[in-house]
DNA sequence: AACGGAACCTGAAAGC
DNA sequence: TGCTTTCAGGTTCCGT
């Protein structure tokens, strides 16, 4: 469920859940998501960080507890005697609490080293650094790829994903397949203003400790991210979806351009 | 070096 | 009803 906010939300269910507590034993259930998760026990987690889409529990030995949570990753807490959960993969306890990992696709990860390259080539996080204008300009003009490709390059802005980048580029009325070198330093300061503006609302939608999402049961939060073929909240125009680098893709063709 | 596309996975929803 | 197809908020690897 990961895109920045979500992530952020996890981050913080973390820290208030196990910050500051020892590891008391490990468990993976599926070692397809987990590298290097050995030796955990009597270890303890010093704090609990995000960048992007990533977590980092940084440990009491140097190494660190590196978190993705891929596609439909997710973390619960559970009492250490509790049965496994459904898509339960991995799980982390700490005396009676139990942290326990899910993730029906398998496309996230549990890494333990000293550091990870993935985490090192992110770029600034939206949320934490700000954007710099310039600077996203200036990465917006040095490639061929289209606009929404861009934003969704890690390494330019950490953690927008295809929500953002949808819900952003609406915001900024500029159309996603519009090809990034075209985008003006006045056009890229609108999507970052767009950027904020998604990453905030979306924020603000997640209140509860355990994170009920947008699928179940609840409306759909978004201004037309999932909502082709449905009037453009802006301008009524009839929200077309395409594919955008392999992504589904929404976008306004009334008032983006 | 940069880019497009396939691969990695499973489940839910939509289509027939 | 039940089988088939489509789609899903991400990253990584591979060939060009």
């Amino acid at each position: 469920m990961p895109e920045l906010p979500e992530v952020e939300h996890a981050r913080g269910y973390l820290a208030r859940a196990i910050e500051g507590k020892k590891i008391t034993a490990t468990k993976v259930h599926d070692a397809r998501i987990a590298k290097g998760v050995t030796k955990l026990a009597g270890r303890q987690v010093l704090s609990v960080e995000r960048k992007g889409k990533w977590l980092k529990m940084p440990l009491d030995d140097g190494r660190a507890i590196f978190g993705h949570l891929g596609m439909t990753g997710h973390w619960t807490r559970r009492a250490a005697g509790d049965p496994p959960v459904r898509f339960e993969r991995a799980r982390l306890d700490f005396g009676a609490v139990s942290m326990r990992y899910l993730d029906a696709r398998l496309f996230g990860r549990i890494v333990v080293a000293k550091t990870l390259p993935a985490w090192d080539e992110l770029g600034p996080d939206p949320l934490a650094d700000g954007i710099d204008v310039q600077r996203l300009h200036d990465r917006l003009s040095r490639t061929k790829r289209t606009v929404k490709e861009t934003l969704m390059d890690q390494s330019v802005l950490a953690g927008v994903g295809n929500i953002q980048a949808i819900e952003a580029l609406w915001h900024a009325r500029i159309l996603p397949r519009r090809p990034s070198k075209k985008v003006t330093l006045q056009e890229a300061r609108a999507i970052a203003k767009g950027i904020t503006w998604s990453i905030k609302r979306s924020l603000a939608a997640q209140t509860e400790e355990e994170l009920t999402y947008v699928e179940e049961g609840g409306d759909n939060p978004f201004k037309i991210y999932g909502r082709a073929k449905e009037p453009c909240p802006r301008c009524k125009t009839t929200l077309v979806r395409s594919i955008i680098g392999g992504r589904g893709t929404v976008h306004c063709p009334g008032c983006q351009r």
